[in-house]
DNA sequence: ACTTGACCCATTGGATACAATGAGCGAGAT
DNA sequence: ATCTCGCTCATTGTATCCAATGGGTCAAGT
């Protein structure tokens, strides 16, 4: 072979199993398309192996099919599977807000309001000007907050599991939240959140949470995205 | 190369993998073991392949610890970890067994009565004479158990996350279980779940599922397994 | 025309050779 | 004696070669 990629730094592997990732999250590999490893390898410039190193991970992280002689394929689901991953979720995060109000420290709430006030700025200029910037940023911000929480919570265990799925829903979050009423509810959510937080009604938290999600989930299914 | 192992249907990759996850479990390697990927190919008669493949799918699922060129150990947890999984655990299989109890067919409740009296067989065998071969048979009808009632769920994302968690408590579980005590209370607790779920009381269900784990939990940080 | 079977090819699965890296060890200096 | 620098070596990371498999195609028979 003549030249890996760019740098040398981080291992291969790494590299692709991010880049891939990335790919599938924001949707330039669609859902069902079939990759093949040599082609994966021509593209980032490395070979089979580290890009099979990657795609193994992936089929465990579920964002793509892997059968035995056939090939890979882009992981696509069917919407009430995309429903499911939302009840757990739920699940799992109302969880988090109740530990989060519980347990939380000072410092993670002054990170809850610094995304929080800049959450609340961006939406405020998307609602104007901008908007097409602010979407992917927006979008950051929502996953930082809820990030947030999870550490807050104070469970590692639990911070895994629900971002899993929520790294597996996180395409279809991107095109959801372009709605602009849904940023708003979105944005309005999380403030009452913060607040329940802040007062440590563990209980409150929860149940906004639990709304906050499921929310998200109705009016997913109400909108489905294009696939 | 000379010859693989013994049968060579299935990937050799699952096999080690398999494998290797059984020995995990199963106590044979133990936590902080360091594990190399060539002693492993001696053991499994593969090469490094399948073996490197195999531990990418571990490290994935939590069960080692892989540091880029340093080597690969057996994960260890520490007792807070274990009981962070059993409140994340309790939380998910709480849920599940709301929705058991209000979703279930008819023969998700043949197969947990089933399954419930292969157990109270054997723990009433197990009280009397041949508890040795018992303990791993209980193990596994109790595993049986709660993956049929996150059948009867019918949300294979939420099986999928429960039983993540489950795997890697896995070995704790066994010995946790050999007291009798706990065998006896397991029983009992499944059997009034199951009579919840036969009921369809989705909260009573919840409840009881919910003080069924967090009490293996209790249990087990009082009386920790040998490490 | 439809079905069936054999063959070919694309693609993955596994093995081995080679490069890179991080850790441990020992020699030398202070 | 201790600390530091550099070297060696064990082990992982990557590349490439060969084997195996399964699907698709094309043709022949009914």
């Amino acid at each position: 072979m003549v030249k890996r990629g760019i740098k040398s730094g981080p291992r291969m592997a790494d590299r692709v199993y991010e880049d891939i990732r990335r790919a599938i999250v924001q949707g330039e590999l669609k859902p069902g398309e079939r990759i093949t490893e040599e082609v994966l390898a021509d593209r980032f410039g490395a070979s089979r192996t580290p890009v099979r190193s990657a795609i193994v991970r992936l089929a465990s992280d579920g964002f793509v099919d892997m059968t035995p002689h056939s090939g890979t394929a882009v992981k696509s689901r069917a919407r009430h599977e995309i429903a499911e991953i939302y009840d757990v979720r739920a699940m799992l995060e109302s969880f988090a807000a109740r530990l989060a109000a519980e347990r939380h420290e000072e410092h993670h709430l002054a990170r809850l309001d610094g995304i929080q006030s800049e959450l609340e700025e961006l939406s405020a200029a998307a609602r104007r000007g901008e908007r097409e910037d602010a979407v992917d940023a927006l979008s950051s911000l929502n996953l930082g907050f809820h990030q947030a929480i999870l550490d807050a919570a104070g469970n590692p265990t639990l911070k895994d599991s629900a971002n899993r799925l929520m790294d597996i829903g996180f395409l279809i979050n991107t095109y959801a939240s372009f709605d602009a009423s849904e940023i708003d509810r979105s944005v309005s959510d999380h403030r009452k959140l913060l607040t329940a937080i802040r007062s440590r009604d563990g209980a409150w938290a929860e149940a906004l949470m639990r709304a906050h999600i499921l929310g998200a989930r109705n009016s997913l299914i109400d909108h489905p995205p294009r696939h």
